[in-house]
RNA sequence: GGGGAGAUACUCAAGCGGCCAACGAGGGCAGACUGUAAAUCUGCUGACUACGUCUUCGCAGGUUCGAAUCCUGCUCUCCCCA
């Protein structure tokens, strides 16, 4: 009944380091995994989304996925990676995030308990939480040599780099030990066996490998992803400044949607093995058309379509894409009235809104509509700015400083939608 | 405890009495080109009732016709010696 789980992460692209051994373990038969998820946000966003795809196709192939959320090392802060210290998180908010993160997570593992292999979450909050200093440095801290821990390169980039001029924590310096222990832990209780993480992991959980050989004299695994760019060298998962996040209230599906639409070419070959669960065949036959007519873009729409689907659902999806193709049609003036009023708003849903009277209306000039009154832009003057840039249309066709907005121009005889450039969408609502 | 260096816009980083709303780079936004891509080129990037005015260069005072620039005190950071 399981997959060769290895196998299908490396044609994927998404094998970074595997143990030695990992995958005759895995062949044996059922075995249990665990990916560990940062709770600083009640939701996550889609950097995070590579290791739920490894929980979601572990999962797939047969095997039992744990998903941990990080409520003790969250308090902590994992240095990897990291210049500077974190801030600490207080137990409601951490409680709060923990709810939110299943739920988000239940999209793509099946967490029903009447299967064999379903998924299950836990805390390490609840089981580190009880857990005295003292009992703590007894037990497990006497097992790991201080040596051990300076080794790994999360800690000696700390200490050693240039540009930390702030020196690291006893706090963060023992945040390997806490994840570690986890490991050994989830081991224990729950015969875990495997760790998952991105590749910056993989000095955190050789520490757990290693507590799991030493206390348990047991066996550990670690697998590795690699981390996920971009080829323009920008942040993976950035837009407009923000992260991009799977709640729709941090981030509309619109957006959402967007964000992967525009993938470049080279990035969405790479994405559509990762974040879909798309067999080879289907892949290759895409990246194949996708070569030989790229400008239709093929690829992109069909990575954007599947991951908004799994994330939002398909409602959600299908208004996001007729969003976008209504928003970037050519007949944009046309296309706009065929929508009823209650499609025209989910189509807009997330997109900015403001409302005016018919009165007022008559007496807005341009900056009033961008910034004065609606305050879309930030200040009157990166209004003019963009007025002046011819960056502003309305109703999609650009307009200028002098641009008098009237009843003309009311769609379906409420709404104006103003654009600034291609991609920032503003809507006044007249009453 | 002693000595030294520093704090400038989103970030890095110039400026060291008027020519400073502040060089430059990165980032961001926009325009052209395109495929709502990438690359490239161009413009913008404190605010306002806008050819002018106002508020900004760690904080608070002071000198001066005039200060990011000089002086005094304070706060914070880093480095060296003990």
């Amino acid at each position: 009944m399981t997959t060769n789980f290895i196998e299908e992460l490396q044609w994927r692209g998404m094998i970074h380091d595997v143990m030695p051994g990992a995958e005759e373990h895995l062949m044996e038969g059922m075995r249990s995994a665990y990916v560990g998820f940062d709770p600083t946000a009640d939701s996550l966003h889609i950097g995070n989304l590579v290791p739920i795809m490894l929980l979601a196709h572990y999962q797939r192939c047969g095997h039992k996925p744990f998903a941990l959320v990080g409520g003790a090392t969250g308090m902590i802060g994992d240095p990897s990676g990291k210049s500077s210290e974190r801030n600490l998180l207080d137990e409601n908010t951490l409680r709060h995030n923990q709810e939110a993160i299943k739920n988000q997570l239940s999209h793509f593992l099946n967490f029903e308990s009447d299967i064999e292999n379903s998924a299950v979450l836990v805390n390490n909050y609840d089981w580190m939480r009880e857990f005295s200093f003292l009992q703590f440095i007894r037990d497990v801290g006497k097992h790991i040599t201080v040596n051990y821990m300076m080794a790994k390169d999360s800690v000696k980039n700390r200490i050693s780099s240039e540009n930390s001029n702030d020196g690291m924590s006893f706090t963060e310096f023992t945040y390997q030990l806490v994840q570690g222990y986890d490991f050994l832990h989830l081991f224990k209780e729950h015969d875990c066996t495997i760790q998952m993480g991105g590749s910056d992991q993989w000095g955190n959980i050789t520490t757990g490998t290693e507590l799991i050989r030493r206390i348990a004299q047991g066996k550990g695994f670690a697998i590795t992803c690699p981390l996920i760019t971009k080829s323009d060298g920008s942040k993976f998962g950035k837009s407009e400044g923000g992260n991009v996040w799977l709640d729709a209230n941090r981030t509309s599906p619109y957006k959402f949607y967007q964000y992967w639409l525009n993938s470049s070419d080279e990035d969405a070959e790479k994405y559509i093995k990762i974040f879909t669960f798309l067999n080879k065949s289907e892949i290759d036959a895409l990246i194949e058309n996708h070569q030989e007519a790229p400008h239709q873009r093929q690829l992109q729409r069909r990575l954007a379509e599947e991951i908004t689907k799994m994330v939002h659902s398909l409602e959600e999806f299908e208004n996001a894409e007729k969003a976008s193709n209504i928003l970037f049609s050519k007949s944009f003036k046309t296309d706009i009235k065929t929508l009823d009023e209650k499609t025209f708003l989910d189509v807009f849903e997330g997109v900015p809104q403001a409302e005016i009277s018919k009165i007022e209306l008559a007496e807005l000039d341009m900056i009033g509509a961008l910034a004065a009154r609606t305050n879309f832009l930030g200040s009157n003057s990166e209004a003019r700015r963009a007025l002046k840039e011819n960056a502003v249309s309305v109703n999609k066709e650009k307009v200028n400083e002098d641009y008098k907005l009237s009843e003309d121009d009311l769609i379906n005889g409420k709404y104006i939608i103003i654009n600034k450039g291609k991609k920032n969408t503003y809507i006044i609502k007249v009453s």
